[in-house]
DNA sequence: ATAAATCAGTTTATTTTATAAACCAAATTC
DNA sequence: GAATTTGGTTTATAAAATAAACTGATTTAT
């Protein structure tokens, strides 16, 4: 009745981060910070779970002088996404 | 842009539980416990912390011999939960 | 030029959470 | 009447989230 939740992304920063890059197709550090209003740090620990999971890949570049760390969701990122929201129905109780 | 989600309901197990409470209006420990699929432990404790968050009622009786803890959300609860939902939607992305 | 502040992060430490394991009292079954 | 089951609670442990401190390079102000 209750499918499971993948536990990687039942956590609120990650869910915004693939939450965004899902839908943008590309993202740095800098902009998923301030689009979910995360802390450098967790923002940091959180990107590294998700890549570790497979769910993101991480480049990191120099755009000009500075560094910059640019996010892509991965197919198994997105699905493991799709399938989260999928399941996620189940706790919703609008249809019993 | 992204809301942040009750931690209290954010929890897989407990969020279970409010949904079946809000669609069933009361439910004993043995009920959530095979609805959910938790073991009495864990379902014990974050029964508690409902509980303590006056989002849900515990009242404990006897059904025959049988000690019986039967359940029920309160308003507080269902409104939260129902703010939960809401916020969610933030996160899933679709529009925008 | 150099000291101070800022940027773009990472690492480490601390607190909180979720979960499992162990336990308990009463009732039931063998 | 001994062992098992029922309906839980309590305690212990593992995992997570978060914050705080730090780094290394870069601007900015003096």
């Amino acid at each position: 009745m209750f499918r499971r939740l993948d536990p990687l992304l039942h956590s609120e920063l990650r869910l915004a981060v693939m939450s965004t890059l899902v839908s943008v197709d590309e993202a740095d550090f800098v902009y998923l910070r301030t689009q979910t209003g995360a802390t450098a740090g967790n923002l940091s620990v959180q990107l590294d779970k998700l890549c570790e999971a497979g769910y993101i890949t991480v480049e990191k570049v120099f755009k000009g002088k500075k560094p910059c760390t640019n996010c892509i969701a991965t197919e198994k990122g997105r699905k493991a996404f799709s399938e989260y929201i999928d399941a996620l129905k189940d706790y919703l109780s609008v249809g019993k």
